[in-house]
DNA sequence: TCAAAAGTGTTCAGCGTACACCCATGT
DNA sequence: ACATGGGTGTACGCTGAACACTTTTGA
């Protein structure tokens, strides 16, 4: 401790991200204290003195979720003086891609959680709202160099469930030939030897996520190049 | 003040580029205090009661180099526990793009401070490399979509400097026809009726940013697309 | 037999890349 | 006259985008 500076309450907040059948989901919570209680939030917490902020931000979603190992990831640092009319916070805000099916809703009673559309979002306290742009735009530029959104899907899903995924995020129809393409050949995903037969009579293969081809692709840069 | 939480110092740190004819260069502080006294820095300073963090950092960015306006975009916060043997403080970095002709060398001398080429940095203390290794990289990605880095140049420029400019950021020679092709299509430059006659017996054109193409640019997406 | 979703290929345009020579001028 | 850096154009391959019909099967 520096004790001659000053001296800040430092939070997390999480913008938790799902997918339920072709909509983008945003999981919020009621305050429950003031100021702004029984306002829409997003899920958060204080640092503790020994924790670093990552785990902070595991913490505070496994309270929210009864989930570990999720795909976080640090978005951004708020810390305009009077953002948080109870005082001065400064708060690292987070964004998760969880799978709905995982989900422990008794964890999230707890906390009066409640999963909305993305496209039709409450108002949120401070500013969370601005959290939300930043982490949908990250989202966004992230899911067009890197699978990811795998978090966001059960373990076996169809081509289309992941298509309707990617039209989520990006609120925007795709085409279902190239998009196959251009999934098929950044190579990560395993078709299995198994159909959904849900969603149609014919029935469609079902496949699985990759994780060490993931992994190998990740490994080989950006995936920006200058010559 | 949310009392019953814990309370943290919260610092910036600011990753400052300058570019000196064709390397790309680093400003660095020998720390004048334990821990650490007399290590290579970035610069830092911690933010204060009233204060947001991005002008924490313009202000700690005006001590070191007597500039305003520039360049500067937050970066990560890192946070680990014992990531200052100090005590526990958080830090916000930020990273700075800045003309060295502008720079005010009498600023620097109070805090020794230092240019080093990119290429050939000291250790750092803490966790500053990982800092300077986000910011590069950062930048790099940045450079390729916008035409950052004419806060790296004077207001005046020929198109050999440019490209010495973006040779230095990547790390990498490219070849002067696309490059001038690339750069050109971007339409943010005004070509000047003027010559510079130092570099060369002929004499290159000297251009100057066009700030206003380039926010029309820039309002125009982040450049990725999917369809 | 029909409705509903699954699956599949080709063409085209635009962009990034490789590549080599003449120009203008000061000494 | 020559050395030095400035300036220019083209050909090719790859990638992303547009686009429509057949297949399967349960009801």
């Amino acid at each position: 401790m520096y004790p001659e500076s000053e001296c800040f309450n430092v939070a997390v907040d999480c913008i938790v991200f799902g997918f339920d059948d072709d909509r983008l989901q945003l999981l919020l919570v009621k305050r429950r204290f003031d100021p702004c209680r029984d306002c829409w939030s997003l899920m958060g917490g204080f640092v503790g003195r020994d924790e670093n902020i990552d785990d902070a931000a595991a913490r505070i979603l496994e309270n929210l979720t009864g989930l570990r190992d999720v795909y976080l990831e640090q978005l951004f640092t708020y810390g305009e003086p009077d953002r948080d009319p109870g005082g001065r916070v400064i708060s690292v805000a987070y964004y998760a891609l969880i799978r709905t099916d995982r989900l422990d809703s008794e964890a999230g009673n707890r906390y009066s959680a409640r999963w909305f559309t993305f496209e039709n979002l409450p108002v949120l306290v401070f500013d969370h709202t601005e959290m939300v742009d930043k982490a949908i735009r990250r989202l966004r530029r992230k899911s067009l160099i890197q699978p990811v959104g795998f978090e966001l899907l059960p373990e076996k899903f169809t081509l289309t469930r992941l298509q309707k995924l990617y039209e989520a995020i990006h609120h925007r129809d795709l085409d279902k030939r190239n998009f196959r393409k251009r999934i098929l050949s950044m190579d990560v995903l395993t078709r299995l030897d198994e159909k959904d037969r849900v969603s149609s009579r014919r029935g469609a293969w079902l496949y699985r996520f990759d994780k060490d081809k993931y992994d190998r692709l990740i490994s080989g840069g950006d995936h920006f190049e200058m010559k």
